[in-house]
DNA sequence: AAACATTTTTGTCCTAGACAATTCAACGAA
DNA sequence: TTCGTTGAATTGTCTAGGACAAAAATGTTT
């Protein structure tokens, strides 16, 4: 990084090219190097070409069949069924098995969503490219709506809504991102505009996602949420490891810790690590964790609260002044 | 993922019993796994234990001594020179050596921070772990200084003097979690008491960074100043894929596109992606980068104006207003 | 000093095998 | 039928070295 002399341009691994190397379709599916490579020695598929010495080379139409595939594996369905499909019969599978996350996250949305005419004139906005009127709207909503049922009425399920037109590729990846950062601006807008509680009425809660876990939207909503009940939230963003998190929780003396998770994570995994946190915490502090996140609310853990829905967190609060 | 039976608690990987496996250790110190065993065959270090069937198991000792190898390779050292030092010479060598991006970027901060009193106290803020006193102590500050002396002569030096901190491990990773997280709610409350701007006086900007890029602040810095000089500012937020900024500048009409970088990135990555990036916008399209990232400023690419401190911004701001 | 050539360092990828944890399928008992 | 139990198949993750290209350090020549 010191040298004095311009980098030499030798092979700009360009995009559209020849593919995309094993690290890249790591980071765009989620699947782990040594899946893809035990996928291709027993299911003959994906078939990667190689570049000059030997690495392999992903074709973007494989590294799409594979995010499908992802997608699938998610919704309970196991390699051995869906690995080497066509896309045509990945996208039927797709619209068949309703991905879990979503029928949980969106059960609100499934109700009216088709019929709310509020969703669809968000959804135009973001595609028209008009974040005034995205943030205007959305600003109207929450103060004609009040701040909790703005977010799990509103935008929980227009989260939901951007995610799935997104995987749908009715939406760019840039569309998504100025959503997602629209969003941002207005709840931290309100969060802000509540966060003087001059004397704390309920417990101090210790927001963050673990490492892996970028999806910092659900955590805004329920700091939001949590704040409006009068709790005190420390939130440190997303991504902090295990060990920080409880370290955090001592350090600011929190009463509960609450995690979010998005549906990306395996099951083992998002166990492992619930079960480590929990067992570095002191007995006292609770840990709720909450998500689309299937693993979460299949099969409880001792000590931790799972909240399936936005709206379950209030009677979780409630249930903790109760017992205080 | 689908079974009704909860997975079988087989051995619960206790922290403190035997060791973490190697995917927790890729997890808490950010190593890849490939990296942790050529390590071991390189520098017969690590030397973790193994379990019942041959796995590795890392004692807690060596995971930390890890975390802090980790922090001096991002200060610039050598793996050869300090996997396998002890304890004690490791957290020698942090504090003897500083991070090289940071020097750079706190050219201000040398000149008067150690005599700065109110860095010093939101210094101590973060360490007491007192987000009140932080968040109130900032917000202060901005209305007693205004808003763009606020940012280039408090945030950037602060934001340089805690990634120091950290880096010497002067501050736990919730530490810096913590200031990120509440600097970021006050430079968007800045910005969101700003943008109500009836008639745009200065360019259409489009700020974003490339992948890989995950340091938001400077995203944020930079579109309160430029906020404050009357341009309109649509954020992607991080990490947009080249195809995408270009596509998004295209759809929003922007006059500008601005990059921040931070200096993780190598010097060749940067200048082919902006390379790239260049040749897929129209040649109307102004393209802005600036950051801690040395390749920027040493090579300067045609048609990239590279900012070197974010006082830089207003005088391209002026330039843009007279060439229109 | 600056430009170039060579050696060392270092992260990532490779193959191919192994194994434990899970899931499936078949079976028998209530 | 419905509920457990047991054996077989599935599947993700780990291991062992080897290999190689890019980056950094070093040496050499203008």
């Amino acid at each position: 990084m010191n040298s004095l002399t311009p980098p030499t341009v030798t092979t700009p691994p360009a995009p559209g090219n020849a593919g995309l190397p094993i690290a890249a379709v790591e980071r765009e599916t989620g699947l782990g190097k040594d899946t893809l490579r035990v996928w291709e020695r027993r299911y003959r598929f994906p078939t990667p070409s190689r570049d000059s010495s030997g690495d392999r080379l992903y074709s973007l139409e494989q590294v799409q069949q594979l995010k499908l595939i992802s997608r699938l594996l998610d919704s309970g369905l196991r390699p051995g069924k869906v690995v080497g499909l066509g896309q045509a019969a990945l996208q039927d599978l797709l619209t068949q098995h309703a991905p879990v996350s979503a029928v949980i996250l969106s059960k609100t949305m499934m109700d009216n969503a088709g019929a709310d005419p509020l969703i669809e004139a968000l959804l135009h906005a973001i595609g028209t490219h008009d974040p005034r009127a995205l943030r205007h709207g959305l600003s109207h909503a929450q103060l004609r709506m009040g701040l909790a049922p703005f977010v799990t009425d509103l935008v929980a399920p227009l989260t939901t809504a951007v995610g799935e037109a997104w995987a749908q590729g009715r939406f760019e990846v840039f569309e998504e991102h100025l959503y997602t950062e629209v969003i941002t601006g207005v709840l931290r807008h309100a969060i802000a505009s509540l966060t003087p509680q001059p004397v704390p009425q309920g417990p101090k809660v210790l927001l963050t996602t673990v490492p892996q876990e970028q999806h910092s939207l659900g955590l805004l909503m329920v700091e939001a949420l949590l704040a409006l009940e009068g709790c005190t939230c420390v939130s440190l963003g997303t991504q902090t490891p295990l060990t920080d998190i409880a370290q955090a929780a001592l350090a600011h003396r929190a009463d509960v810790v609450a995690l979010s998770f998005s549906n990306l994570h395996k099951a083992a995994v998002v166990q492992t690590s619930l079960r480590e946190l929990r067992a570095q915490l002191p007995a006292t502090t609770a840990l709720w964790v909450g998500g689309a996140c299937t693993a979460l609310h299949q099969w409880p853990l001792p000590g931790i609260s799972a909240v399936q829905h936005l709206s379950g967190l209030q009677p979780l609060v409630a249930q903790w002044r109760h017992a205080h």
